[in-house]
DNA sequence: TGAGGCTTTTTGATCGATCAAATCCGTAAC
DNA sequence: GTTACGGATTTGATCGATCAAAAAGCCTCA
């Protein structure tokens, strides 16, 4: 290790010195202000003001047991345009969590079950409380595994087809967004509103579908304008133009990826500069190209799951521990470059 | 705090109780496994095993006065196409810093100076021990700021402008890609490549503009064919538009976004499946769209930053403190869908 | 004067590791 | 048979904070 980089910073002690008060004195100035004399108080803040004083995190995570941060598994960037809606919750959980105390962990798995025993290792080291749980899905090993491992955790995603009581999580109601969407299209006057999905059996593509079963459920013959396809630009363009072929007049989407390959095939649907067509997620393509899409809450969730992080901790219940936030439609012009 | 959460994790001193041998041994057995004897190494490694046991990073921190964390700012997701770029690198350093035994701790600041106030409190609260810059730019008072706190740093960019050997960088060599991927489109017969890239004075913009004027020194004329817009869809289409109507027949761009809002305009100039028209950073909507782009190498980088972070904390001078990497041209034929 | 009850401050112990130095032990040399 | 040596292991001190409990200071009142 390299000792020139050891800059004596202040501690307790040395501050205790210059000051000729104890360092239990300074401590209960910065933890318990209330109880110190308010003159000697002063004193103490201003002389932590002048040195640039600042508790160690490890002095005090080593007394406290606690060391205040939160462990997030990164994800490889996703071949596609998805996954941007990634990029706004690891920044959204950055800046709740900076605002609580709280620090970010990021850490890199192969898989599932190597992200459980990443957390479990790190947890079992004290460089982390708590985990944050993301992509969650029907069959997810991960919450079982780290309550057996009793790590404690809080997820982004409900737990698909499992109990939903058994964890903490904040999700985002996907199928309000695609009902809301395709009423949306069907207040224009649409009465073959097609949904361009994945194959059924993700926790995530069929709840989408359902939005959109739900608000299409008075219009006869439907359910043959519902299509699943891998995710992706490409099977998008062709998926929709099926759709179309089968007399959709309007569309909604799982994902911004499925919209941008239907986007070309829509072109002929257009009504003024609006395309009946809605994507999910909202990502930067969507808003570069003026597509319709149903923007996440992700920020809300953040603070929400960074809210019950806080009260674990802290030995409290949370008072919701299931929280299902609802997502906001989005409608845009298509950009003029782009029509 | 909640004590429920105190799960009793094995330390040195319990471990050392139930084999019968010291706690040094032990933290021997972990640091210095050449000096144990070979069977009481087995002996300890198996209890090791059995027990769980990972030592406490807090205590070890405390000690050696190394958190083993590196601090990086996460930016608000930007408006765009690209930022994508910064995902990748983000994690990449991830695993990079994983594999060598660091954390990357997360924050988000408001602006330039707050970021160099949250780095120095967290290196003075020994949360952190080392930072890692991006978006580095001409002007930037970051460097300055760091190693007037003493902050040990390496920076994803160069110091535009500033002296490029006052710390350690690494950067991709952006002029080699715009002078690649101009070539190529000379190479294909174009004798006429414009470029659409920002507004001068940004020292990315500029650099990825002079690799263009390189290789069409030789090209009458070609000065009239470069245009700086601000970064957008809409702006690149109108910009790509004016080209082409002062005789461009190729087109490389400063960013995705901008070759996004280039690709309608440009599909007459389509020969083949191939569009005329380069981007940069290689961002999803490139690949989704099949546009060609420069891809930077970030795992590469990531590698390297945490290489010198890591002579940088072990005291040794890094043999290569400014490192310029090569980028590398991707060309694409146009996806079917968006011919 | 000094005992009692506050408020305010200080002292001792502890969290879990590593460093540095001391001790232990078996073997070889004189 | 004692000394010296080198490998293996153990002991004491320390990193910087907080908790818990003891001590000190101050005022009141008998």
């Amino acid at each position: 290790m390299n000792p020139e980089l050891r800059t004596s910073r202040p501690t307790l002690m040395s501050l205790a010195g210059e000051l000729g008060v104890s360092r239990q004195t300074i401590s209960n100035v910065i933890n318990n202000p209330e109880i110190v004399k308010p003159e000697t108080r002063d004193r103490v803040l201003a002389a932590i003001a002048a040195s640039g004083y600042r508790p160690s995190a490890v002095g005090r995570a080593l007394r406290t047991q606690r060391s205040l941060s939160i462990a997030l598994r990164l994800y490889p960037a996703v071949d596609g345009v998805n996954g941007a809606i990634m990029d706004r919750f690891v920044h959204s959980l950055a800046v709740s969590a900076q605002y609580k105390g709280y620090r970010i962990s990021l850490f890199a798995a192969d898989s599932a079950d190597d992200e459980v025993e990443v957390i479990d290792a790190l947890h079992r080291a004290s460089s982390i409380d708590v985990a944050v749980l993301t992509d969650t899905h029907t069959g997810d090993a991960r919450p079982a595994g780290l309550i057996a491992a009793r790590v404690p955790f809080v997820a982004f995603g409900r737990p698909w087809g499992a109990d939903g009581s058994s964890h903490c999580w904040v999700d985002v109601d996907g199928s309000a967004g695609t009902e809301s969407a395709t009423r949306s299209l069907r207040a224009g006057g649409h009465t073959r509103v097609g949904f361009l999905g994945w194959p059924a059996g993700s926790g995530v593509g069929d709840d989408r579908r359902a939005g959109w079963a739900r608000a299409v459920s008075d219009l006869p013959g439907s359910s043959e304008l519902d299509l699943g396809v891998e995710d992706g630009a490409q099977p998008g363009a062709e998926a929709a133009a099926e759709l179309l072929a089968r007399g959709a007049t309007a569309l909604v989407c799982s994902s911004d990826s499925l919209a941008l390959g239907a986007l070309t095939v829509c072109r002929g649907l257009r009504a003024d500069g609006r395309l009946p067509l809605v994507g999910f997620d909202d990502t930067p393509v969507a808003r570069a190209l003026g597509l319709s899409s149903v923007h996440q809450p992700v920020e809300l969730a953040a603070e929400r799951l960074i809210g019950m992080v806080d009260d674990i901790l802290d030995g409290r219940t949370p008072p919701e521990p299931q929280q299902l936030l609802t997502p906001e439609l989005v409608l845009r012009d298509l950009a003029p470059f782009a029509q």
